[in-house]
DNA sequence: GCGACAG
DNA sequence: ATCTTGTCGC
């Protein structure tokens, strides 16, 4: 994939916080994803073992989530973690198997959040700016925002406020299960990116995209 | 100053 | 995220 916004990674817990603030600027938050065109959607996630991180995209088709690419990479773990901060630690990692994908796909849905950030710029939205594609964010626990309590029944969602501003929604993807957080990354908005990550949900509480990822990340080579 | 804090 | 077996429940 053509990557854009690329920029350096060696940069101080302070700088990182700087060209957040400058990214979030590109960011495009209340674009409608056109739910009826996607056909490819590609989930992405990265795991740590032994101070190495392994990133892995996987790519399905829409609807019936059968695999049609698969792309690992690995590097040196290079940041410790910093809330607030994932992007600059998982980035350099997923910039390397990005472009190996060799697929365009439609969405990509992130293991983090997308503007449900206190700089409203996470790992969704970062990634989102280089694959100038729509991307959702995907977070299993809170990192900024209240919500309402929400109703048992899988669907059920409340608003995410941050500050007065709603940055996205607690979304039940599982009857009587913990609620996901979905936000927009870049090129998407709230209510399609939630409808979109319910649909990618038939049978767990992570969407199917990301649970593949997720477990080819786990796999570390001998 | 005191908490909160994606993965 | 990662360390980790069995176990309660549909």
């Amino acid at each position: 994939m053509q990557l854009h916004h690329r920029h350096d990674w060696k940069l101080t817990p302070t700088e990182a916080i700087a060209l957040q603030h400058q990214l979030r600027t590109e960011v495009v938050s209340d674009r409608p994803i056109d739910l009826d065109g996607v056909q490819l959607v590609a989930g992405v996630d990265v795991s740590v073992k032994n101070e190495q991180s392994q990133a892995a995209i996987v790519v399905v088709t829409f609807p019936g989530f059968l695999p049609v690419e698969t792309v690992l990479a690995q590097r040196p773990t290079p940041f410790p973690y910093v809330p607030g901060l994932l992007s600059f630690r998982e980035g350099p990692v997923l910039e390397e198997a990005f472009e190996k994908l060799k697929s365009e796909p439609d969405v990509f849905l992130f293991d983090g959040m997308g503007i449900a950030h206190p700089r409203r710029i996470g790992i969704a939205s970062h990634m989102g700016l280089w694959l100038q594609r729509p991307t959702i964010g995907c977070g299993k626990t809170l990192l900024c925002g209240r919500y309402r309590d929400l109703a048992e029944e899988k669907g059920s969602a409340a608003p995410l406020i941050d500050r007065k501003e709603t940055i996205g929604v607690a979304l039940r993807t599982r009857t009587a299960k913990n609620p996901m957080f979905i936000s927009p990354g870049h090129l998407a908005d709230i209510p399609t990116a939630a409808e979109l990550v319910l649909r990618c949900s038939p049978k767990y509480r992570l969407p199917e995209p990301i649970r593949l990822a997720h477990n080819a990340a786990g796999q570390f080579s001998p």
